[in-house]
DNA sequence: GCTGGCACTCGACTGTAGCGAGTGCCAGCA
DNA sequence: TGCTGGCACTCGCTACAGTCGAGTGCCAGC
């Protein structure tokens, strides 16, 4: 049963009422806020079939209709264009992240400036590890027995961890596991490292052997297995933003999810080069997020991903504005990163 | 107008009350749940003379009463004995922190320690770099012209900032800058580099005077004056834990405040050595959080204080239990940064 | 100075009634 | 066949009145 151009006419009409006034819309108001050329009779009927085909309910008998999961999923595959951003908007996104003076800076103020200019939660990415090369190496001795082990990225990201050595390491034989450590890892991808770790340990000379064993185990715990993800979160008062309208009636699941970094990742994190995606309500896999939609992209420089960004909303959102925005971030951060 | 023994007693029965059933608190209820010896009349008696005194107030005239900022203060400081924890809770402290491995990991497991154990908003500052030492500065060459700086605390901070450099600077060049950054901040306070970082610029051959003076303006910006505060936070979601009632009605502005670092520095920042600080309600010189509490204290290694940690929830509190969680936890993750 | 008793207050809850937005259906018209 | 106007109906929302009861303040008496 096709619907017809009328009708999904009238669908976007009630999907950008609700999303503007929040409240049920009846088949009169349709009317007149929109020229629909047709009686509110007419509407009537296009929306019992909008209702029969899922696209739209009824919170209550005498209400109007409002937008269901499904019929937001029509609206923005096939009913919406993306807004092109305001020359205001596209000022404020220059303007928040030239000056940026480090990764952490960039990420910050690209959260920031997500969740301030779309009006919602907002989830950036650090560059994922996995999607790296090691740029440097370095080994700061603590003491003799211990090593502070710093690996810049070519992302711009730095992680550090401590290494708890076996024995008393002379400064001589730092200086060799250095200099075999950048020999064999520099420039390679962090996914490919594993195997280059384990050769290192296997070549070896035997009196560095038990600090390169130390060193090898702490090398891929930390850049590969523990959390090679970070993420940074902003907004979060924008949930309150529509009374406890959405959310029906509980931030507490949203809040709870949103403190879970895995939860998160999942979000945001698996991304495919320059696809918008968007989760709409139920689609999302969270139990927690049912009532939220998510709208997300990867970022990196070039046509290059590193990671993944995007923000987090009531389904009652301003798709085709939130869609334009995270897009437009997404591509300034990128062309930031490039620039390094 | 002093309050004698009963009125005391009477006020610690309504804070208790009010905190464990979340609703006004009437006389009779009083003297069914506490053996205060006395009939309903007199609690009434005592009750307008706390209510005169703004111990406590009435919502309404024919509900009971609720204790008022100043009452939970009263409490707090002369009624409450600090619980002792449970052999439960000791346990799960040293459950969740032991096999940290970071400082990083150290301050996550903790926030979400203290947000699960009070069942509250967590905050944990790293330790402040003022408070820090230098243990070592690491120059790590990218390109001719970039400089990777890292700086590596006492306290386990570990900061890195890149360095662009007016003019291309030879590896040995580096190797010398390195030394010399080194030998004269090496050891040093944080707070005290300012003019040593000045020395070293006029101190430098002048071949190296360039690189230095940018090295030393990248050293002053980063290590001294900008964000050089880190903070993590856990548990907002318990904020939805006692409905909307507490924070009369909005989350809003406690998600705002929660949101901007100089303010969570601003609750937990300011600390002096082995004090306990409970700031209740309108006592907060925070506007947003007039209807929240927050219990903070500092932590350390041994006696000596390098940061903040504390717990914000409404102003309706168990204040004892808090108080003795708070506590606990500082301490052990004092002990535990005293290890490294 | 404590107590029991008593009149009073006032919020919470219940039930009723009217309003009005919105609907579904139907007969009529192009 | 498809659109329209009309009409009866539904039902949530609001206002209002009435009742209930927890809780209070006050007072006389022990």
């Amino acid at each position: 049963m096709g619907l017809d151009d009328r009708k999904l006419a009238v669908l976007r009409a009630i999907v950008e009422d609700y999303v503007a006034t929040q409240e049920p819309v009846g088949s009169k108001a349709l009317v007149e806020r929109h020229r629909l050329g047709v009686s509110p009779a007419t509407v009537r009927n296009d929306m019992a079939v909008l209702e029969d085909e899922g696209y739209i309910r009824q919170p209550h008998t005498s209400a109007g209709r409002v937008p269901t999961d499904r019929g937001y999923r029509l609206f923005v595959d096939r009913l919406s264009r993306v807004k092109p951003l305001s020359p205001a908007e596209r000022r404020a996104i220059e303007r928040f992240l030239i000056g940026a003076v480090d990764l952490d800076d960039v990420v910050h103020r690209t959260v920031r400036l997500l969740a301030q200019l779309t009006r919602q939660v907002a989830v950036v990415q650090y560059p994922s590890l996995a999607r790296s090369s090691v740029r440097h190496l370095e080994l700061v001795p603590i003491s003799t027995t211990r090593l502070m082990l710093v690996m810049i990225a070519d992302t711009g990201r730095v992680e550090q961890r401590l290494v708890e050595l076996p024995a008393p390491v002379p400064a001589d034989d730092v200086t060799d596991l250095r200099r075999l450590v950048n020999e064999k890892l520099g420039g390679q991808r962090l996914s490919d490292t594993p195997p280059l770790v384990q050769a290192l340990v296997e070549e070896s000379a035997s009196h560095l052997r038990p600090a390169m064993t130390t060193l090898a185990t702490v090398l891929l715990e930390t850049l590969v297995e523990r959390h090679e993800e970070r993420i940074a979160l902003a907004g979060t008062a924008n949930l309150t933003r529509g009374g406890i309208l959405d959310f029906q009636g509980s931030l507490r699941p949203v809040l709870e999810a949103l403190e879970e970094e895995v939860v998160l990742l999942k979000l945001i994190g698996e991304v495919e080069p320059s696809t918008m995606r968007v989760r709409i309500g139920d689609e999302n896999e969270i139990d927690n997020l049912r009532a939220a939609s998510v709208v997300s992209t990867g970022y990196g420089p070039g046509a290059t991903i590193v990671g993944g960004l995007g923000v987090l909303g009531p389904t009652r959102m301003d798709y085709p504005g939130t869609i334009a925005t995270v897009r437009a971030v997404a591509r300034y951060v990128g062309d930031l990163l490039a620039q390094n």
